[in-house]
RNA sequence: GCUCGAGUGGUGGAAUUGGUAGACACGUUGGACUUAAAAUCCAAUGACCAUUGCGGUCGUGCGGGUUCAAGUCCCGCCUCGAGUACCA
C-alpha cells in the first residue's frame, strides 16, 4: 500500500467535519488552554503559502496541548470590513457583502484542505449584525464613561453627574478635553439637558471633537496615525493632510500609562514592547507657563529639559497652534499668514522631506520669562509640530539643536549655560552632570538637581508644574466609508445621543453608490430614509430630535480596528444572544493562553485591544487586564520573484548571463514558469502576457535563465505561491511539515520549494515501517533496547520543543528517529504507536490513518501524549563534558537520559579530564538531584 | 541619527544553562537495484595537508579580553535587516 495522501486527507477532514471532533465545551473539569491565531481578512487574492505559517504552528500547539489533557479552545474567524472589498465594490457594483462572502467561502476551503482543527462553531464575522451589534454595544458603553483619574480607572458617566450635581466640576480628576470652563453645583443644576451633554461629551471615553486629523483625498476618509507609514496612507499610499474636522475620537490618552505599565506583564518579544513603548513615547519634564506681553493669555510649553529655562531666548509655535491669531502684531500679520498658508498646503510627507530647510516666522509677539521676567520674541515655525506637547516649545538654542540652528539662521541670541562648554559649533545636548552658569539659583547645580530645583521654583511662582507627556493621541474613530460598523448614535441640535442597547444592531442600509455623496457626506449619506425610518423606529418619539436636522443619524462608520478590539472574547462564547460573552463561558476561559500573529500590528490592533480590554476590565465585564500574556509573532514567508530582463527600447529580453554591462530593464514573470534551476519556460511567458508574444528571447546555452529576488509575496510581484497547489503535489501533511522546517518561527524567510522533498521523503519513509508493499508489517513483538532508547530520546526532545515552540528542530528529532527505527528494521507496534501519536500535531492526516490502521476506532486526537521514560534510555556511557570553576569544583552534565536515581555509577574519562585539569584529579564525588552533578575535590 | 535584531559549509538551518561546532534537510559526487527511467537504498560531502599509517592544522563577520573550555560571556569595530524619526 502506498501512501496516497490524497485519500487520506479527505477522508479524515470529513471525518473530523462529522465528528464534531475539535468542538470545544465551556465545561470541563479539564484545565483550559486558548490557542488563538490572528483573524484573517479575506481578501479577493485568497491564501498563500505564507498565510498559514501561523495557522500551523497553532494548530500543532492545540493539538499537543489536547495530547497533554487540555480542553483546548483553538477558534478561527474573519476580520471581513475593510477597504478593499468597498474599493471592489466601487469598480464593479457588487455589495461588499456579496464579495465578502464569496472570499469568505474560499478562504475556508483553503484553510479545510489544510487539515486545521478549529472549531467552527465559534467563527466569528466582523461584518456580520450579530456580531457588530455588539461592536456597537460596547461603543456605547465607552460613550457611557469616563476616565476618573483618582481611582485610575473608567467609571460610569451616570457617578460623573452625581458628582456634577453635588460639587460641580471643580474637584474633578478626569482625563478629558481641554479647557473645560469651571462650574459648581448650581451652576450645573441650572444648565438645560443639552448644554449639560455639551458638557459631559468632553469626559466620556467616546468623543466628538473638532480635531486636525489625518485627511486622505484619495480615499475620501480620514485615517488614524498607525494607518499612515510614512506620510502616505498604509492601504494604496496615498498622500494624507491635515485637516480640521469634527469626528469621534477614542480616549486611549487615558489609558497611556496603563499600557505602557502593562507591557512589563507581558511575555511579548522586546522587540514588539519596544514598538509599543515609543509609539506610547512617555516623556517626563516639566510645563512651564510664559505671560505673553500685553495679552490676557498664558502659553504653555512642554519641556523636558525644566533644568535649562535660562538658556531660554525664544520661543517656537507650531503654525497651527491657536493663539498665533491672537498675538500676531500688525506688522507681522502678512509674513505670519503668509507662512501659515504655505505649511497648511504641505502634505505630511512634503514636510517630512524638508526636515532640514529651517523656515519660520516672526509674530511680532513677546512671551515674559517667568524668573528674569525679560521679554522673548515668539515665532512661528514648521519644526515644531501640533501634535506633540502643546504645539509651543520654550527654545534653548545652548540645549538643543534645532533651536540652535533656527537662532543661528535668524540671528536670534544664544545664551550659554552650560560652564565649561563650547557652544560656537553646535549646542550641547547632553544630560551629563556639568554645571549650569548664567542661571540665577541654579548655577552650579548639576542636570538631576537642577530639574527639581526648577520645577519646585515654577511650582512656587505658579508658573508650571512637574508633567509626564505622552506621545500617543487620541484615536480618531471616524471613518467616511461604507463598508464598517454604523455609529449607533443620532443627533439632536447637533449633540449626539446614544441609541439603546436593545435597539442593535444598527444594520448598514443598502446604497445605490459607495461614493460620498456630491455633498461631501460619507456613503451613509445616500440612505436616507434608512436614517429616518431608524430614527423613528428606535428613538422614542419624533420630539426627541430636531425638525431642521436632515440626517438625524451618524453618518460615519466605525475603523476597522473596531472589530478586531475584542473578537477574541466573542470566541469564548460565539452564539450568545444576551450579552457579549457569557458569564460562564467567561469565567472558564478567561484570557488567550497563547496569541499568534504578525509583529506589524504593534500599534494598531495589539494596542486598541489591549486598551478596550483594559476598558472592559474597569468597568467589571471581563475578569483580566490583558488577555494574552503570551504572544509570537511569525516571521514572514517572502516571495522568491523571478525577473527577465527587457533591452531598453527593444522588445529583446536578455538571459541574465548575458546582461553584462547593457542597459536593461527588469520586469516581473510568474514564478511558476520557472523551474528549480532557473530555467524559464518561454511559450508560457509568450502566452502569458500579449506584450511578450512577439518578443525575442536572447538565450545562453540554449536556455533562457531569470533573475531571482526576495520580496514580499503578493499578487501585482507575481511570485504568490498557492498553499492548494502544494497540497496538490505533495499533500497537506507535507506542507504542513515544511513550513514548519523552514526555520525558526519568528524569523521571516523566503518560500523555496527546493527542500520539500525532504519533507515528503520523511512521511514516505514513515509510512514504510507500517507497510511493505501491500502488506501490513506492524508486529506485537518486544522492542530492542535500541529501539525504546531512540522512542524515548525522540519523547524527550520533542515534547520539550514544542513547549519552546521550536518546531523546525522537532522535525528534524523526527528524521533522526525514523532514520534509526528503518536502520533496525523495527516494526514493533509498541514503538510505532507512540510515534504516531507524537507526530500527530505535525501530520495529522497521516497520523489518524495509521492509527486507525494499528486498529484504533477513536480519533488520535485524545489519545495521551506518550511520556519520556528514562528508564528506557539505558546507555549513557557518552562521556560529558567535565567543568572546572574557581572553587574547585566540576560540573559533570546529563544532557538526556537517566534522572540521579537511576544512575549507578559515574565513570570519569581519565585522560580528557587530566587534561583539563591540568594535574588536578577529583578527590571526591557527590551526587546531588537534579541535571547537574557537582562533584568536589 | 536613535532603538531592536542578526552575521555559522554550496543552500535552509542545528548546537536549551559556556562543554566533541556544522545535527537534520536540500544540493553535489560516487555506487547498488533496473533494458532504461522513476522509486528506493548505501557511501562521501567545512577548508587545507596527509591519505599503502589509522592522522594533523585551521575554522562560527573582524580585533582584543575573561575561562581548563567561547558560536555562546565582556569590550571595541564592520556588515546586513527591521522599526522609528524635527517628540521639545
Amino acid at each position: 500500500m502506498i501512501y496516497d495522501f490524497q485519500k487520506i486527507e479527505k477522508k479524515w477532514q470529513n471525518f473530523w467535519s462529522v465528528q464534531q471532533t475539535f468542538k470545544a465545551e465551556n465545561q470541563s473539569d479539564k484545565p483550559k488552554y486558548y490557542v488563538l491565531d490572528m483573524f484573517p481578512y479575506p481578501s479577493g487574492a485568497g491564501l498563500h503559502v505564507g498565510h498559514p505559517l501561523g495557522y500551523i504552528a497553532s494548530d500543532i500547539v492545540a493539538r499537543f496541548k489536547r495530547h497533554k489533557g487540555f480542553n483546548v479552545l483553538h477558534p478561527q474567524g474573519y476580520d471581513s470590513f475593510g477597504l478593499p472589498a468597498e474599493q471592489y465594490a466601487m469598480q464593479t457594483g457588487q455589495h461588499p457583502a456579496k464579495t465578502t462572502a464569496t472570499n469568505i467561502k474560499r478562504y475556508r476551503k483553503q484553510l479545510d484542505r489544510m487539515g486545521f482543527s478549529f472549531d467552527w462553531s465559534r467563527e466569528v464575522q466582523t461584518s456580520s449584525p450579530d456580531y457588530y451589534r455588539w461592536t456597537q454595544w460596547i461603543f456605547l458603553l465607552l460613550f457611557d464613561s469616563y476616565y476618573c483619574l483618582d481611582d485610575d480607572k473608567a467609571k460610569p458617566i451616570s457617578k460623573l453627574i452625581a458628582s456634577f450635581e453635588a460639587e460641580g466640576n471643580i474637584n474633578i480628576k478626569a482625563n478629558c478635553d481641554n479647557n473645560i470652563p469651571e462650574f459648581g453645583a448650581d451652576e450645573w443644576n441650572a444648565m438645560g439637558a443639552l448644554e449639560k451633554e455639551e458638557v459631559l461629551l468632553k469626559y466620556r471615553l467616546t468623543y466628538l471633537s473638532d480635531t486636525e486629523v489625518n485627511w486622505c483625498p484619495a480615499l475620501g476618509t480620514v485615517l488614524a496615525n498607525d494607518e499612515i507609514i510614512n506620510g502616505v496612507s498604509e492601504r494604496g499610499g496615498h498622500p494624507v493632510t491635515k485637516k480640521k474636522m469634527r469626528q469621534w475620537s477614542m480616549r486611549i490618552g487615558a489609558y497611556a500609562n496603563r499600557l505602557l505599565e502593562g507591557l512589563n506583564t507581558l511575555d511579548w518579544s522586546d522587540s514588539l514592547k519596544e514598538v509599543q513603548r515609543n509609539w506610547i513615547g512617555k516623556s517626563i519634564g516639566a510645563s512651564v507657563y510664559f505671560d505673553v506681553k500685553g495679552h490676557q493669555d498664558r502659553l504653555e510649553v512642554f519641556t523636558t529639559r525644566p533644568d535649562t529655562i535660562f538658556g531660554v531666548t525664544f520661543m517656537t509655535l507650531a503654525p497651527e497652534h491657536e493663539l498665533v491669531q491672537k498675538i500676531t502684531t500688525a506688522e507681522q500679520r502678512g509674513a505670519v499668514e503668509n507662512y501659515i498658508l504655505e505649511a497648511a498646503k504641505k502634505s505630511d510627507r512634503e514636510r517630512q522631506s524638508e526636515v532640514k530647510n529651517i523656515s519660520g516666522v516672526f509674530t511680532g509677539a513677546y512671551a515674559i520669562h517667568p524668573f528674569t521676567k525679560e521679554k522673548v520674541q515668539i515665532w512661528i515655525g514648521e519644526y515644531v509640530l501640533a501634535g506633540y506637547g502643546t504645539g509651543a516649545v520654550m527654545a534653548v538654542p545652548c540645549g538643543d539643536q534645532r533651536d540652535y540652528d533656527f537662532a543661528k539662521h535668524f540671528d536670534i541670541p544664544i545664551i550659554n549655560i552650560f560652564d565649561q562648554i563650547d557652544i560656537s559649533e553646535a549646542a550641547y545636548t547632553e544630560k551629563a552632570s556639568v554645571g549650569l552658569i548664567n542661571s540665577d539659583f541654579l548655577n552650579g547645580l548639576s542636570y538631576k538637581k537642577a530639574v527639581k530645583r526648577s520645577i519646585y521654583a515654577l511650582e512656587e511662582l505658579n508658573a508650571g508644574k512637574g508633567t509626564v507627556n505622552f506621545r500617543l493621541r487620541d484615536a480618531v474613530f471616524s471613518r467616511q466609508r461604507y463598508w464598517g460598523e454604523p455609529i449607533p448614535i443620532y443627533f439632536k441640535s447637533g449633540i449626539p445621543f446614544p441609541l439603546k442597547a436593545e435597539h442593535l444592531p444598527l444594520k448598514l442600509p443598502k446604497v445605490e453608490k459607495y461614493l460620498p455623496t456630491e455633498d461631501g457626506k460619507p456613503p451613509l449619506g445616500n440612505a436616507k430614509d434608512w436614517a429616518w425610518n431608524t430614527v423613528l423606529e428606535k428613538v422614542v418619539s419624533l420630539d426627541e430630535i430636531d425638525n431642521e436636522t436632515i440626517f438625524p443619524l451618524e453618518l460615519n462608520t466605525m475603523p476597522g480596528w473596531a472589530g478586531s478590539s475584542w473578537y477574541f472574547i466573542r470566541y469564548m462564547d460565539a452564539q450568545n444572544e444576551e450579552s457579549f460573552v457569557g458569564n460562564r463561558a467567561l469565567n472558564y476561559w478567561q484570557d488567550v493562553d497563547l496569541y499568534l500573529g504578525g509583529g506589524e500590528h504593534a500599534t494598531g490592533h495589539l494596542l486598541y485591544s489591549r486598551f478596550w480590554q483594559k476598558f472592559l476590565y474597569d468597568r467589571g465585564y471581563l475578569p483580566v487586564e490583558e488577555y494574552a500574556k503570551k504572544l509570537i509573532n511569525q516571521g514572514m514567508i517572502l516571495g522568491n520573484s523571478a525577473f527577465i530582463y527587457r533591452k531598453k527600447g527593444t522588445q529583446d529580453f536578455i538571459s541574465k548571463g548575458l546582461i553584462k554591462g547593457q542597459k536593461v530593464e527588469p520586469i516581473h514573470v510568474d514564478v511558476s514558469f520557472v523551474n528549480l534551476n532557473n530555467e524559464l519556460d518561454i511559450e508560457k511567458v509568450k502566452a502569458w502576457q500579449k506584450d511578450f508574444e512577439h518578443s525575442n528571447f536572447i538565450l545562453e546555452e540554449g536556455k533562457y535563465i531569470v533573475g531571482r529576488e526576495v520580496e514580499k509575496m503578493s499578487k501585482s510581484k507575481y511570485n504568490v505561491v498557492n498553499p492548494d497547489e502544494i497540497c496538490e503535489t505533495y499533500g497537506a501533511d507535507t506542507l504542513r511539515m515544511y513550513e514548519m522546517f523552514l526555520g525558526p518561527l519568528e524569523q521571516d524567510k523566503p518560500w523555496n520549494t527546493a527542500g520539500i522533498s525532504g519533507v515528503h521523503n520523511f512521511l514516505k519513509k514513515t509510512w514504510r515501517l507500517f507497510y511493505d508493499q501491500e502488506k501490513l508489517i506492524v508486529d506485537n513483538n518486544k522492542p530492542s533496547p535500541e529501539a525504546y532508547k531512540i522512542l524515548h530520546q525522540t519523547i524527550k526532545k520533542v515534547t520539550d520543543d514544542i513547549e519552546r515552540y521550536s518546531f523546525n528542530t522537532c522535525i528534524s528529532t523526527f528524521m533522526i528517529c525514523v532514520n534509526e527505527l528503518s536502520a533496525l528494521k523495527c516494526s514493533n507496534r509498541e514503538i510505532l504507536a507512540p510515534l504516531i501519536v507524537l507526530l500527530s500535531p505535525f501530520a495529522p492526516h497521516f497520523s489518524e490513518e495509521l492509527w486507525s490502521v494499528l486498529g484504533h476506532s477513536k480519533s488520535i486526537e485524545f489519545e495521551p501524549f506518550p511520556l519520556f521514560d528514562p528508564y528506557h534510555v539505558t546507555e549513557t556511557t557518552k562521556d560529558y563534558p567535565v567543568s572546572f570553576n574557581g572553587k574547585m569544583r566540576f560540573t559533570l552534565k546529563l544532557s538526556l537520559s537517566l534522572s540521579i536515581d537511576e544512575i549507578k555509577e559515574i565513570v570519569i574519562n581519565e585522560e580528557r579530564t587530566q587534561n583539563q585539569l591540568q594535574g588536578n584529579p577529583p578527590k571526591k564525588i557527590i551526587v546531588v538531584p537534579g541535571k547537574i552533578i557537582n562533584i568536589v575535590i
